[in-house]
DNA sequence: TCCACGTATTGACCACTGTCGATTCAGCAG
DNA sequence: CTGCTGAATCGACAGTGGTCAATACGTGGA
């Protein structure tokens, strides 16, 4: 859990100086915002993501069964979320409560224009 | 360029019925935005698409050098883009030209909350 | 017609990633 | 302490994706 619990996101706050419309990006930004990108770009941690935020709050059990996939698997996709900022885990007893940083998800949308 | 314009979209217009935080996404929606986000979630990509986006219009052969990629890459790299429906080609001549599609990336923010 | 130039495609290589079974770790109940 | 349960880690595998050299395609000029 040290480890997981390490899991910094980095929150940088803003993800980019100026959106990618609006002006070249450097290669730090390119690289920092195609990271965030990469967490949401799989179809899995999409519908992870929108699980957990239909319910502001879900245990790491009950993803499983909606998702179809194992423990091992929900468990490396909810670690990627997190280590993007766009989840955070809170461990309570032994289960693992995630709820969503709507924070990161604007940063993201102001990053592409918005 | 036959295989180049027949790169089409797939303009759905809308990437989902609602936002990823309203409601949970079906496998289909999830695909879906899946695969344009992993269009985004390249930072070669990205840099690619502020330097389109900074010039309104741009030939291909303008984007190996500030990309410091050869040009089958860059090629590449400018078709996943416009699968995606990010950016639209023509061709003029012996060159290619590149524009933005704003409407898309409007889409990705919508679907993501905006 | 032939050549030069910009672009697209091919083929190959390597790194990365999603997945799961097996294992290990951590917290709770008895 | 012991056993049970939920989660994280490990190891291995298959599939995907970024990259470039070499090649093919297409257009315009000589």
């Amino acid at each position: 859990m040290a480890k997981a619990a390490a899991v910094e996101a980095d929150t940088g706050k803003e993800l980019c100086c100026t959106s990618v419309i609006e002006a070249p990006l450097s290669q730090a930004e390119a690289a920092k915002l195609a990271g965030v990108l990469s967490a949401l770009a799989d179809p899995v941690r999409l519908r992870l993501l929108s699980l957990v935020a239909a319910r502001t709050e879900v245990c790491s059990c009950d993803l499983e069964a909606p998702l179809a996939k194992s423990q091992p698997t929900v468990s490396h996709h909810t670690t990627v979320l997190a280590e993007a900022g766009l989840i955070v885990g809170e461990k309570r007893g032994r289960w693992m409560w995630w709820r969503v940083e709507p924070d990161r998800l604007a940063a993201i949308r102001a990053a592409l224009g918005g």
